[in-house]
DNA sequence: ACTTTAGATGACTAATATGATCGACTAAGT
DNA sequence: ACTTAGTCGATCATATTAGTCATCTAAAGT
């Protein structure tokens, strides 16, 4: 029931690089200085935003980060997902797949459990970098 | 972002014995066969409950548990957090005393994610057991 | 008393996730 | 060439999670 450091420090380095999005490439080491992420674990992180095409990046001098979309594109739930897996409070659906699984025999925790996790969804969807940065 | 095999089996648990509430004392390995729960693992969970005042236990023939309260007196959110510990989907607050976390310094995020904990802790302290059995 | 039934308790273990760190490598400017 | 800065793979320590085991204690039935 909590966000792991990974997809925080992934919120935080591209609401960094949205709001210097006019300034070019940002160096990693800049944006761990400033946002207090350990600079190789953020290393780690951007490499993934980066694959997953959210960030740019340029080697050398004057090199670094900047977002590869516009920041009212990347909705919280996408870096979210991307790091932490599905929002969904129990994995039980996704675990099992032919048995029933011990709390698909109790149909209304389930229910609760899924009317929360589309609210969840639902206000991380909607929510962009533009929006908290 | 999901909860724990222990939360998932205190609540099918509760909800077992709220069922058979009129049935007196249900043993740990009745609930576990008829729960698909491991019969130890489950043990362990049912005396966290009973330290909690959830169920009341009886030794020897006869014996097993049953609820110490009524159902309806019992939320899933009280049940979730003696298992998984706070709802916060970020532990940041607790964690950090003195010094600023990385995610507050950008209080938009927080924000959103503090509106998300609230609601999450709303529907589950309003959703009882008696409720899903 | 004795046996059976059933919970109580603490130690232990295996697997996985988490939060990093290290070192070598590659590309881009100057 | 040299410096700057991203890339990549391996490695590591710790915590959490899910579960097991062995032993002990208490209550009932005989």
């Amino acid at each position: 029931m909590r966000l792991t450091a990974r997809s925080e420090y992934a919120i935080l380095a591209l609401v960094h690089l949205a709001r210097r999005e006019q300034q070019g490439y940002v160096t990693v080491r800049g944006i761990a200085e400033e946002q207090g992420i350990p600079e190789k674990f953020l290393e780690q992180i951007l490499l993934i935003l980066k694959r997953a095409h959210y960030v740019q990046s340029l080697k050398g001098q004057g090199g670094g980060y900047r977002l590869a979309k516009p920041a009212r594109r990347i909705s919280l739930a996408e870096v979210i997902r991307l790091f932490d897996g599905p929002l969904a409070p129990t994995e039980s659906v996704s675990r099992y797949f032919y048995e029933a699984t011990p709390i698909e025999r109790a149909p209304r925790v389930l229910k609760v459990l899924r009317q929360i996790r589309d609210h969840v969804s639902r206000v991380l969807e909607k929510t962009t970098i533009a929006d908290v940065m």
